[in-house]
DNA sequence: GCCGTTTTCGGCCCGACTGTTTTCAGTCG
């Protein structure tokens, strides 16, 4: 069972205790959430910590969900999840994946009409309440009939958050909304937050908060938003909409000399806020995001911060970066004025995986621009070095000595172009597939003619784990071999990767002087923030790279830089922050 | 049910908004 299919089967008992006796149960719902939400965030299978007898290192797993988990994995049930799961029909956990719908919505609805099929429940009641049998129920009304059936109608069509963004595409969205806003007079100041502030891989909703002392005019301006499906909501200081095409936008306004504490909170993560407020309450103080209390003097207001640094200082921690706002130690460390120094975009002064336009007849795609061409770019850039990595030519087509030739000329279009400038270091790469066997592509002849290359696996993804971290190593042994490249094979929305014996990986790497690539292309950003922040703990270098095919693309670094800051990266994990002479050095080890 | 730089017992974040209600329950973040 992976770990997605655990947490819901955790939220499930949460769900059924919140139908049962929410009071009485209440910190044991809390408890189940909290553990399923870390365990939907671990990069690790809850299985294999099960092997090692390390259940209980995973935070909100405590004596007796992990004792509950063992028999899960033992005997492929639990006897007490039955327990507290009895009574509640399986349909209702169906209806509980539709936004708006709770475990009290859901439960008192499938009781109330006996609905039984989970194949059919969510259609049956959108039968039933479209021939008016909802609106009668006590508690219920005729606005809530609509709602159910918008709800549903909009949860088949994949509104709202029911599908997340990837990150450039959830920005440019927020951009139209942020210039709209501008145009309000009574907007001194418009900024994201969220999950996209804190540079998540793919974002479910866009959430902007707004300076003002005129809340009002704000959100009467926000819902004249031209392309809106529907208002969500809208009340005195927050309000939500649905963009025409289908996604949810959040907003909320606070009075300008309180801006800072609306940016913490908006900010988020829930975690991270969550224990920052237990972390100042042990402080007498309170924190929402309209300021901060001071329990310890009666009546004495609220205080206002209009920076976050103002706010943070407040409570006693150094301002933390948001990308790291997800309560994995941050606080503590902000508390001791220790937080790592995050590398940062300007730091990276090169690039080592992109593909030009040289007709070098490659297994797969080819780059859009010539070499000249992403090298101009390159300096544009500020770079000092700049790595062509070409995939390397098709093995069906050409023989060994067909392959070496094209190689050949590649690199004398490099030379050429080289020779024209003096300010950038070109490096002469490729990137090699890791065959099914684990043997590069190419051979050992054409190999000599790279300062190093880039590797990676492009066919046969379905492989066990064993067999695929077998592949990988075999793969990254060869010498010239320096780089693992988008490492998980993971796309976005599509493809969830292969998955590698991690910490046989990183001690490989560490071991043998290799770098994990951190591929910035916005369906990748492979490696994941949580592997990044195993390879700092290691001490494995990384590098990060844009795939680029295009020179355009050669901007994407930003999103490569803001994963390895996610996973606590510093400018001495990376390797593109090198300069040339330690560079090369690195790359003879 | 989890957790610990005041605690191995006694705590556990904080608020907005909506619909159906005459004071609140449910959902969301």
């Amino acid at each position: 069972m992976g770990n997605l299919e655990i947490a819901k089967l955790l939220r499930n008992v949460a769900a059924a205790y919140t139908i049962k006796d929410e009071r009485k149960f209440h910190f044991q719902i809390v408890a189940y959430q909290k553990a399923a939400d870390s365990i939907e965030n671990s990069p690790t299978q809850l299985q294999d910590y099960y092997k090692d007898g390390k259940l209980d290192t995973v935070a909100g797993i405590g004596i007796s969900i992990k004792g509950h988990l063992e028999e899960l994995f033992t005997k492929g049930k639990v006897k007490y999840f039955e327990w507290a799961l009895e009574g509640v029909p399986p349909t209702a956990f169906v209806l509980m994946d539709i936004p708006s719908f709770g475990p009290k919505t859901a439960y008192r609805l499938v009781e109330e009409f006996g609905l039984t099929n989970p194949g059919t429940v969510i259609k049956d009641l959108k039968d039933l309440a479209q021939k008016g049998k909802v609106a009668p129920l006590k508690g219920f009304g005729e606005k809530s009939q609509k709602d159910i059936l918008r709800a549903i109608s909009e949860f088949k069509e994949g509104k709202g958050k029911t599908t997340r963004m990837v990150l450039p595409y959830a920005s440019e969205i927020a951009d139209g909304i942020i210039d709209h806003l501008r145009k309000c007079p009574d907007v001194a100041d418009a900024r994201v937050l969220g999950s996209l502030r804190r540079c998540l891989p793919t974002v479910g909703d866009i959430d902007i908060a707004v300076a003002s002392n005129n809340p009002t005019s704000v959100l009467d301006h926000f819902v004249s938003y031209p392309h809106i499906e529907r208002v969500i909501e809208k009340g005195k200081e927050t309000s939500s909409i649905l963009t025409s095409g289908g996604k949810q936008v959040d907003l909320m306004v606070q009075p300008i000399e309180n801006f800072g504490s609306l940016l913490q909170h908006f900010t988020g993560s829930k975690n991270h806020n969550v224990a920052l407020r237990e972390f100042s309450l042990r402080k007498n103080l309170s924190l929402s995001e309209h300021g901060i209390k001071d329990l310890t003097r009666k009546n004495s207001g609220i205080q206002h911060y209009s920076s976050e640094e103002k706010f943070y200082q407040a409570i006693g921690l150094s301002w933390i970066p948001p990308e790291i706002r997800e309560n994995t130690g941050e606080i503590e460390l902000a508390a001791k004025n220790s937080l790592p120094k995050l590398i940062k975009t300007r730091e990276i002064l090169g690039d080592f995986h992109i593909h030009s336009s040289f007709p070098i007849e490659p297994s797969h795609d080819l780059g859009k621009n010539t070499i000249g061409e992403m090298t101009k770019k390159a300096i544009s850039l500020g770079y000092k070095l700049l790595g062509f990595s070409e995939h390397n030519p098709s093995i069906s087509k050409h023989t060994p000595e067909e392959i070496y030739k094209l190689i050949e000329l590649r690199n004398k279009n490099i030379e050429h172009v080289l020779s024209g400038t003096k300010s950038i270091r070109i490096l002469k790469l490729l990137e090699t597939d890791i065959l099914p066997t684990g043997k590069l592509a190419i051979d050992n002849k054409s190999l000599r003619l790279l300062d190093f290359t880039v590797v990676s696996i492009h066919s046969v993804f379905s492989m066990d784990k064993e067999s695929m971290t077998k592949r990988v190593l075999m793969g990254l042994s060869h010498p010239k071999a320096k780089v693992l490249a988008h490492p998980t094979g993971r796309l976005l929305n599509d493809r969830p990767g292969y998955e590698l014996d991690w910490p046989k990986v990183l001690s490989f790497c560490k071991k043998y002087h290799k770098a994990l690539e951190i591929n910035a292309w916005p369906t990748r950003l492979d490696l994941s923030d949580q592997i990044v922040r195993q390879a700092v703990e290691q001490k494995v270098k990384m590098i990060i790279n844009t795939d680029s095919h295009a020179v355009d693309q050669m901007d994407n670094m930003k999103y490569g830089v803001a994963i390895a800051r996610r996973g606590w990266a510093q400018k001495s994990d990376i390797l593109n922050t090198l300069d040339y002479n330690k560079f090369i050095k690195w790359t003879k080890l």
